[in-house]
RNA sequence: CGGGAUGUAGCGCAGCUUGGUAGCGCACUUCGUUCGGGACGAAGGGGCCGCAGGUUCGAAUCCUGUCAUCCCGACCA
C-alpha cells in the first residue's frame, strides 16, 4: 500500500475506498468474492491452442476453445473452465443487480419436473414427442419426468399455490440456471448447447395494465443489462413461438454469425425478426388484358414450365402477375393429418411461422398443438393412395376431390391464401392439369377467394408499414433476450387463480421474461475480437488487468510485478499474474488472446521503477512509472465497469 | 429426420488411389543456448488409425455394417 500512500489526492483514495466498500454497486457487480482472490496463470490450468480446432466455425466458438475457456464435452454439452465461469458470474451478478433493482425476487425451481405439470398445460406432447424439445424419462415407479426447458408450468403452479388475493399482487419471481432442451442440431458451441445457462423470471398481476408495466420495466432492465455488459443489441418485435402468448419482443446482439435476420427502418422506428415482420407489399402491374372467359382464365399450353422463372421467361409474364399453390401437410397432437393449400402471389415467400400460427388459430382447439407442417409431396399423396397431382401446373380452383381415398389425411383442404394473392384483380395461375396454366383468371369466376391473412415474408428493401418512404433493411441477430406478456394461457390451463377486488375468482396474468447468459457471454466475443484475441468489455473480462513478468527469471521484474498485482488487489481489482517461466512474447499472445482488458508489462523499465500499460482493444500503450499506475487505472476501470466509456 | 462432409497422438493435418505393421507441425518431458510479440539445437514419451464384422499370408489402406462429430434446413435463450 505505500504506493497508494505516495500517489496523494484524496479523489483517487476516495476512488479507492469506494472500490472496496462491499455493498457498492459495480463491486457487487464483479460477483466475487472480495477481497479479491490471487490468481496467478501458472496455477490456472490455463491450455491455449495455437490452431483452431476443426469442430468450430464461427470466431467466437473458436477463440473461446483457442483461449481455454470452454472444452467440448458431447454436442451441445460444454465444461465451462474457470475462465469462462469468472465471466458467467460477472454477467450474472449484472442480471441481478437490474432485476432486483426493479423490484424482481430471485428463486431456484427445481429442474426435474413432473409430466403431469406439463399435461395439465397441454404442452407434454408438443415438447415430447415428434420434434418436440424436453428430455424425458421414467423414474423406478414408471413415472414420467423432464428435465426443464423452460418453467411456465412449474412456476405457474406455485403462484396457483400460493397466490390468492389481489393484494398480493404484482409480484416478479426469477432464477439463473442450467436448462436443458434436445435441440434437433446444437450449434456454434454455447450458441445454441443442449444444456445452457438461462436467467428466466415470471411475473404475475391482477389485470393486463399491470403486466404491461412489468413487461416495460422488464424492457429497460434488459436494455440496460446488455448496455452495461457493452454488447450493441437491438430491441425487436418477435413472434412469441411455443411459449405462446401475445406481445413479445427480442433483444438480438447485432452479428454476422447471428442466426436471425433482423428487418429494420434506417429510422429505427421498427425493428423485427422475420418471422414476424410485415412491410407493404411491392407493387404488382395489372396483367395485360385483364379478366378473361368470365374469370376463369384461358387455357394456356405451357410445356414443362412447372417454374415461376419458366413461366416469365416463355410468356413474359411478371412473377407478381402469378398465383402459386403450395400444398403442405401439417400434423397434430391427435395424430390428424390436415393438407393445406396455400395461395400465394408469384413474387412472394411463405413465413412458415405466420402460416404455423395461422394453422394453430384454425385448428388448435379440435386438434391439439401443430406438431410440424411439411411440404405435401408427390410421394407421399402417392403412398396416401391418390391419384396423381400435377405439381407445377396446381391452381388454387384444385378440388378437394383429389383428397378422396386418402388412408389417413383429412378429406378437404384447409384452404388460406395471402392477402397479395387475394388482391390481385386477375392473374395467371396452374390449370390442374400437366402442361397448362389459366391466364386471366380472377378470384370468384375460378373458384371463390381463400381465407387472405398476411402469410408472406417480409424482404430487405420492402418499404414500411410505418412509413412508405422508409425501407426495411437487413442485419444478422444472436437472440440473447426475450420477453412475452404470456397473458392468461397458462394460469387457465393450470388453474391458477386469484381473488379480485370483487371477491370473483379470475386467472392470474402472467409475463415471462429470459436470457441465455452462456449464449450471451459467446455473444460477447462475436462482437469484440480482433485478429489476436478476445477483447472483453471491461464489466464481464473474467479479469480486468493481467499483470506480465517479462523475463520471470530477473528477480527485479518479479518483484515489481508482485508489488503491483498486491496493489491492484488491494485496490479491489480483479488481476491476474503471468507468473510463468515462458519467454515475453508467448505471454504477450496469451494475453491478447484471453481478452484481458488491460496488461502491465513489468520488463526492462523495472530496475528504473518503470511499466507498459496496454489497452487490449485498439492495442494503444503507454510508459509509466510504478506509481502512476493505479492513479491512472482505477478510475479507467470504475467508469469502464459503469459502461460510460466504451471498452 | 432429409442433404453434405469428416473420424489417424492433446490440437492441426499427411498417408488410403496402387494393402507390407504409422508419419509431419504444434503441444508435452529432459539438457544446453536464448529471453519484449507464439526461439533454436539435441534427446525422449505418447497412437487397438472411431467401433464391429468381412476379404487377404498380411488391412489405417479394399468391402459391409455401425457409432460419433461438424456443416446446410426445421427448433430456440
Amino acid at each position: 500500500m505505500a504506493l497508494l500512500e505516495a500517489v496523494g489526492p484524496a479523489s483517487l483514495r476516495c476512488c479507492l475506498a469506494r472500490r472496496r466498500q462491499p455493498g457498492e454497486r459495480w463491486v457487487i457487480a464483479s460477483g466475487l468474492p472480495s477481497p479479491q482472490v490471487p490468481m496467478r496463470v501458472s496455477r490456472l490450468m490455463l491450455v491455449t491452442l495455437r490452431d483452431d480446432p476443426a469442430e468450430a466455425e464461427i470466431p467466437s466458438h473458436k477463440l473461446l476453445l483457442r483461449a481455454g475457456y470452454i472444452r467440448r464435452i458431447g454436442s451441445g454439452i460444454y465444461a465451462y473452465l474457470p475462465l469462462l465461469w469468472r465471466v458467467l458470474q460477472k454477467i450474472s451478478a449484472i442480471v441481478r443487480e437490474e432485476l432486483n433493482g426493479a423490484g424482481a425476487l430471485e428463486t431456484l425451481l427445481p429442474q426435474l419436473q413432473p409430466a403431469e405439470l406439463w399435461q395439465r398445460s397441454g404442452r407434454w406432447a408438443g415438447y415430447t414427442a415428434g420434434e418436440g424439445i424436453m428430455f424425458h424419462l421414467e423414474d423406478r415407479q414408471g413415472r414420467a419426468l423432464g428435465l426443464g426447458p423452460t418453467h411456465e408450468e412449474v412456476i405457474t403452479a406455485l403462484a396457483a399455490d400460493l397466490l390468492r388475493s389481489y393484494r398480493q399482487l404484482p409480484v416478479n419471481l426469477y432464477q439463473i440456471q442450467t436448462k436443458f432442451r434436445d435441440e434437433i442440431r446444437p450449434r456454434f458451441g454455447l450458441m445454441r448447447g443442449r444444456e445452457f445457462i438461462m436467467k428466466d423470471g415470471y411475473s404475475f398481476h391482477a389485470d393486463e395494465a399491470c403486466l404491461k408495466q412489468s413487461y416495460a420495466a422488464m424492457d429497460g432492465a434488459y436494455r440496460r443489462i446488455f448496455s452495461r455488459c457493452g454488447l450493441r443489441a437491438v430491441a425487436v418485435e418477435a413472434d412469441s413461438g411455443a411459449i405462446g402468448g401475445s406481445a413479445s419482443q427480442e433483444f438480438m446482439v447485432t452479428a454476422e454469425a447471428g442466426e436471425d435476420l433482423i428487418l429494420a427502418s434506417a429510422d429505427g422506428s421498427y425493428a423485427a425478426n422475420q418471422e414476424r415482420a410485415v412491410s407493404v407489399p411491392a407493387e404488382v402491374a395489372p396483367l395485360v388484358a385483364g379478366p378473361r372467359a368470365g374469370g376463369a382464365g384461358d387455357p394456356l399450353v405451357t410445356p414443362g414450365q412447372s417454374s415461376i422463372e419458366d413461366l416469365c421467361a416463355a410468356h413474359g409474364f411478371e412473377p407478381g402477375q402469378i398465383v402459386k399453390v403450395l400444398l403442405l401437410l401439417a400434423r397434430f397432437e391427435d395424430g390428424v393429418q390436415q393438407p393445406l393449400l396455400i395461395s400465394l402471389r408469384g413474387d412472394q415467400q411463405l413465413n412458415e411461422v405466420k402460416l404455423v400460427n395461422a394453422v394453430s388459430a384454425r385448428c388448435s382447439a379440435a386438434h391439439g398443438t401443430v406438431l410440424e407442417i411439411g411440404p405435401l409431396t408427390a410421394e407421399a399423396a402417392d403412398k396416401e393412395g391418390l391419384g396423381p397431382i400435377h405439381f407445377g401446373f396446381l391452381g388454387p380452383h384444385l378440388a378437394d376431390a383429389v383428397l378422396t381415398g386418402a388412408r389417413s389425411w383429412q378429406p378437404r383442404f384447409l384452404r388460406l391464401a395471402d392477402s397479395t394473392a387475394a388482391g390481385l384483380a386477375s392473374f395467371v395461375c396452374g390449370a390442374n392439369s400437366l402442361d397448362t396454366h389459366q391466364l386471366g383468371a380472377t378470384w370468384g369466376g375460378l373458384c371463390p377467394c381463400p381465407e387472405s391473412l398476411d402469410l408472406r415474408a417480409a424482404q430487405p428493401g420492402d418499404r414500411c408499414l410505418h412509413d412508405p418512404s422508409q425501407v426495411l433493411q437487413a442485419s444478422r441477430g444472436i437472440e440473447v433476450g426475450h420477453i412475452f406478456q404470456l397473458g392468461r394461457k397458462y394460469s387457465a390451463a393450470l388453474d391458477a387463480t386469484f381473488t379480485n377486488e370483487a371477491g370473483v375468482d379470475e386467472p392470474l396474468w402472467m409475463g415471462c421474461y429470459g436470457i441465455g447468459v452462456s449464449r450471451l457471454a459467446q455473444a460477447a466475443v462475436e462482437q469484440h475480437h480482433d485478429a489476436n484475441g478476445i477483447c472483453w468489455p471491461t464489466a464481464i473480462a473474467p479479469y480486468e488487468v493481467i499483470v506480465v513478468i517479462a523475463n520471470a527469471a530477473d528477480p527485479v521484474q518479479v518483484a515489481l510485478a508482485e508489488q503491483l498485482y498486491t496493489d491492484l488487489l488491494g485496490a479491489g481489482v480483479d488481476a491476474l499474474l503471468d507468473d510463468r517461466g515462458e519467454r515475453a512474447g508467448v505471454k504477450f499472445k496469451d494475453a491478447d488472446l484471453l481478452g484481458i482488458p488491460w496488461r502491465v508489462v513489468v520488463g526492462r523499465g523495472a530496475a528504473d521503477g518503470e511499466v507498459e500499460l496496454v489497452q487490449r482493444a485498439g492495442s494503444r500503450r503507454q510508459d509509466l512509472t510504478a506509481a502512476q499506475l493505479l492513479p491512472q487505472l482505477l478510475p479507467q476501470l470504475e467508469a469502464e465497469c459503469r459502461g460510460l466509456v466504451p471498452a
